[in-house]
DNA sequence: CTTTAGCACTCCGTCCTCCAGAGTGCTAAA
DNA sequence: TTTAGCACTCTGGAGGACGGAGTGCTAAAG
């Protein structure tokens, strides 16, 4: 059967009107919302054709149509109409972005809760390394007798310090010879390596110098251990009820448990795609089979891309979504790339 | 009318039933838990007296009862045996902690977690300062024409650091002189003082050392407003719906509201109390006001106490959940205690 | 061949009613 | 003060009736 252009328009205000109210929507109201040209027993036959192409359902006979999870997909793919989002919207959102902040955690946690305040769905965000992360550079400043701050930085540039205590007393004088050792030896290999490394030197040093050494070098590891098991921060979850889908419990709680829980196995863009939308069943996890993922990324320096996806009822307002999460993604980018690693800089003091 | 010691055990006995089924205790079943040496009448009269002194509730007329908020009060103060955990217990609560980490806000969203899976509610976490932070100390690390490191050192010796991007070139040289400008004009104050000392600098400083002065001021401000904004971890909301009295939508509702985006609303502890219970309608909260909270505190090194918490239903195991959680804050406490602010420290590389 | 009017049919959700079960409160006797 | 007995109350689930919404199909019209 041909899916004709007229199919195509109907298939297209069914699934608005579907992501609109939640209800399925009945031939009387396409005859309606088509111009009134055509009537409801045209418009039967033609949802009847879809029905069994498969791009709707029928909750039960004589209910409405409802569009499947492959409707929702041709509805994506050709006919959505890209939105453009309003001057302000884009406002909305620049002044969302424009607070400052440096911490990479920071950002990437805010990045979160803006999108899902913008898009009214559950959001999740994330950053994930390119490729492996190592330490790129050490520094060792002394505080007393006994604590030194380690200051680690990691491919990426990424900065990351902690106070360490050390029960042997070390002399701000060994500190430099100390950070040489690490710059020389420890830098650009993983934390496995670093260990290894580590226990072959035991014996050439002595206590004093050894212990205060293991001690920025567990550091070290740890900094790379929880780089690499990459953070995802969830927000917005409770927008999830406004949903009349998720009124039943069982579905929202398997959600919930994913969104809180599971935040890790979230979905993942491959790299190289900007965006991607998974709709229903083409979601992998088991407890996304029933609802649909958005998800962007963004660019953070050259190690490093940003993840912001936004989770919501298959039904959900996909060219809403899509636009405001493009949109935001690429201001991500750009304000990432104002220089080359950093969230917006501004050279005033409030 | 006297709370005799029959009416006492009736009640501890009431509570702890419906703590376990959540259904309303009936007059038979109490016969027989109280050994069948009384009749169910006799329990009848009883109940009733402890319904009229506002201990038990009824949820309609020939339901059982239920213990109010001021019997649940009663019952906490004063019935509850003060449960000791079992080897297993404090062996699973031991072996959560005893993984290595530094930092400090990773223990923290950590230890939420290992609280929530133990007690299966949902949990919160924070850390709050004693008396406001300020900087204590600064360091600057040269690292290309553009770039520097700056680390800060807060009251309480939490360790910050990030890399700053300059648009007029800094030499190395200039490094140790600006970081002598900061720690002797910069520390021991606000971030709002810090602006404004800044601002009378503006005039006496050429542009290249006065821009990459104002970088690390305003990170410096940055870290003090976040470390002031106390962060609150949640985790567990998923646990929520296990419980029968959240398989209502908005009650459910109210409360995911509440853990996942006004988490900084959640009770906090007076200082000088390590562990505290509010049963309903005495949480200020109004979301909470059919919830109950344990919230335990523990230390942190000198300047900062940390805070974890339960939400659950007002029938809670709060025996259970108290027990728990002050085991787990005396082991955060002894832990971060080892070495007067650290987590816990491990002289050998795994 | 396509469109349309008409009509029978299906299914849902709601509202009632009915009924068994659980539990109470009260009374009167032990 | 305790207890047996009994009438009473309330809930929750099952069953049935019914209006409404919407469909599928047929047969006629374009």
């Amino acid at each position: 059967m041909k899916l004709t252009e007229r199919k195509r328009k109907i298939l297209k205000v069914v699934t608005e009107r579907y992501i609109d109210t939640a209800d399925p929507v009945s031939s009387k109201f396409l005859a309606q919302a088509m111009g009134g040209k055509i009537s409801s027993a045209t418009i039967r036959n033609e949802l009847a054709d879809l029905t069994d192409m498969g791009y709707l359902e029928q909750p039960h006979t004589s209910a409405g149509r409802v569009p499947s999870p492959k409707g929702y997909r041709l509805y994506v793919n050709e006919l959505m109409e890209h939105k453009t989002l309003s001057q302000q919207e884009t406002d909305q959102i620049n002044s969302a972005l424009s607070g400052k902040m440096r911490e990479l955690d920071s950002v990437i946690a805010q990045a979160g809760q803006m999108v899902s305040s913008i898009v009214s769905y559950p959001a999740y965000s994330a950053a994930v390394e390119k490729s492996s992360v190592t330490i790129q550079r050490y520094d060792l400043l002394p505080v007393d007798a006994n604590s030194f701050i380690a200051v680690v930085m990691t491919t990426g540039s990424r900065v990351k310090s902690q106070l360490l205590h050390c029960s042997i007393a070390v002399t701000p004088d060994e500190l430099p010879a100390l950070a040489n050792l690490l710059n020389s030896h420890f830098t650009g290999i993983s934390g496995q390596e670093m260990g290894q490394k580590l226990m072959s030197l035991a014996g050439q040093l002595g206590a004093e110098l050894f212990m205060p050494l293991s001690l920025a070098i567990e550091y070290a590891s740890e900094v790379l251990d929880r780089s690499a098991q990459n953070q995802v921060f969830t927000t917005g979850q409770a927008q999830l009820f406004q949903q009349p889908e998720f009124q039943d419990l069982s579905k929202a709680n398997e959600l919930m448990g994913l969104l809180t829980d599971q935040k890790d196995t979230l979905p993942v863009l491959d790299e190289n795609t900007s965006m991607q939308i998974l709709i229903g069943p083409e979601n992998v996890n088991e407890a996304l089979r029933d609802a649909s993922v958005v998800v962007a990324s963004y660019d953070i320096g050259d190690n490093m891309r940003g993840l912001i996806g936004v989770v919501g009822p298959t039904r959900m307002d996909y060219a809403a979504v899509a636009a405001r999460l493009s949109y935001f993604a690429e201001s991500l980018t750009k304000m990432f790339g104002k220089n080359n690693q950093l969230p917006p800089k501004e050279d005033t003091i409030p």
